[in-house]
DNA sequence: CCGTTAACCTGAGAGC
DNA sequence: TGCTCTCAGGTTAACG
């Protein structure tokens, strides 16, 4: 499901919730997920206040009082959801697909507060849990990460660095973690597409030009996209339930057959493979 | 070192 | 109605 738009939506509901408060229990469900979940978490963080919500690109990360973390990541199907107190064991009405019941057997994780809990649901279990004793253990853990979107480290002369050697495309190198992090395959095509460039472009040939247009364009699609309460294709949603409006505004993605939305194109959004990975481009200004 | 591919899962929708 | 097939906001081990 999310990206860092999503994320970041997730991050800003569960702290108006739940900062300052104390966990009084976690229920592990079904410890499956991405990785098997710590049978240790409930120990860890029984009766612990949380001091810091924040998140690391695609990563949430939650701060207790003794300074361990919990981090959070959501791979393709991962939610949360505030519900009232004791009806954890109730379908909680917000689904995988439109409004249709929740499966209670994807409530993997139940997070129980004095007066509700947050539930983690995840019907394909790419998401997971880490707990991290100490910021040491956890900034390993992210130290792979390159510079995410809207920060000064991710900038035309890191960029132009980072891509003089890449012999793959433009479009895989984007989603590549390690290059920016909190891309995926939403952002990226929107980006390339406002910014004219064909995905399949090997990454050290870009122009400069392209190189601080590709800056440019993500930070203001980024920005938007948190602006506009991230994006919603299937299931993605803040604690609460509300849905991400930036979907409506997608140029590329989702937009095969539409005529290309930028300024004075005739072309039109076709639809491709990249490594697995649907990707959606204007024939004529992007090639 | 590099880039690509397959694998991990469930559910919705399309096609027959 | 029901079966089979494809595809989905991600990551990463294994391979060439």
């Amino acid at each position: 499901m999310p990206e860092l738009p999503e994320v970041e939506i997730v991050k800003q509901s569960l702290e108006k919730s739940v900062l300052f408060q104390t966990i009084q229990e976690i229920q592990v469900r079904n410890r499956n997920l991405r990785f098997k979940v710590d049978i240790n978490i409930k120990k860890k963080f029984n009766g612990l206040k949380i001091t810091k919500i924040f998140r690391v690109s695609k990563y949430l990360l939650i701060k207790f009082q003794n300074n361990s973390f919990l981090l959070v990541h959501f791979g393709m199907s991962g939610t949360l959801h505030q519900v009232k107190k004791n009806i954890e064991k109730k379908n909680t009405n917000l689904s995988f697909y439109n409004n249709r019941d929740l499966p209670i057997r994807h409530n993997h994780i139940i997070i129980k507060f004095k007066k509700f809990s947050i539930i983690y649901n995840d019907p394909r279990r790419f998401g997971f849990f880490i707990p991290f004793e100490d910021e040491v253990n956890l900034k390993s853990f992210l130290k792979k990460l390159g510079p995410e979107p809207l920060t000064k480290k991710f900038n035309f002369v890191y960029l132009k660095k980072k891509l003089e050697n890449k012999t793959g495309n433009i479009k895989n190198t984007l989603l590549d973690q390690k290059i920016v992090s909190g891309l995926g395959n939403i952002y990226v095509n929107e980006i390339l597409n406002i910014c004219k460039i064909d995905p399949l472009k090997t990454a050290k040939l870009l122009k400069e030009k392209d190189l601080k247009k590709i800056v440019k364009f993500t930070n203001i699609i980024i920005k938007k996209a948190i602006n506009n309460g991230g994006s919603t294709i299937k299931n993605f949603k803040n604690i609460l339930g509300k849905e991400g409006n930036f979907q409506d505004t997608f140029r590329a993605y989702n937009n095969d057959g539409n005529k290309c939305k930028n300024l004075n194109c005739k072309g039109v959004i076709k639809k491709n493979f990249i490594s697995n990975r649907s990707t959606y481009f204007c024939t004529y200004c992007q090639m």
